[in-house]
DNA sequence: GCCAACGTTGGC
DNA sequence: GCCAACGTTGGC
């Protein structure tokens, strides 16, 4: 079981749509290190959704219910989807502030790679954030 | 295979 | 809206 985060600008796709829409295609990932984060992606690992851009913040929590095929939106055949479904709706969001402001997750990706879209969290620091959020 | 030019992401 | 950081493309 492993644990990831993955980031979505919420004007193009956001957490709401996500629960509207039930299971879908997490596409449109078109960065080599990201799409072998989702190679990596086992049916039932969880990923933290976060809101890039305007909000910058985790707002809950997706499944991996299907795992990697070729992204039908992709004409190169280069890149891979997986298929998520919404599992929990954090009680409070976690801002990206409240993220730099823990030293324990100083590390990760999150603020150490700024634009990588699909990234691994650690155990620890994905029970960290979850405790944050209660 | 190097690297300049270019495009995109995402924090501020 | 700006721009730094960074990934990708393409000419040489």
């Amino acid at each position: 079981m492993q644990y990831w985060l993955i980031k979505s600008e919420p004007d193009a796709w956001s957490w709401d749509n996500q629960v509207k829409e039930g299971v879908s295609m997490w596409d449109g990932v078109r960065n080599y290190q990201a799409r072998n984060n989702l190679k990596k992606m086992k049916k039932g690992d969880l990923c933290f959704f976060y809101h890039s851009v305007s909000e910058r913040s985790i707002v809950g929590i997706v499944k991996v219910v299907k795992e990697y095929y070729p992204d039908p939106t992709d004409e190169t055949g280069k890149f891979v989807v997986v298929d998520v479904r919404p599992k929990k709706k954090l009680k409070k969001p976690i801002s990206l502030d409240q993220i730099k402001k823990e030293k324990k997750l100083k590390d990760i990706a999150l603020i150490k790679q700024s634009r990588l879209s699909v990234m691994p969290l650690k155990k620890s620091e994905w029970s960290l954030i979850l405790k944050m959020s209660l």
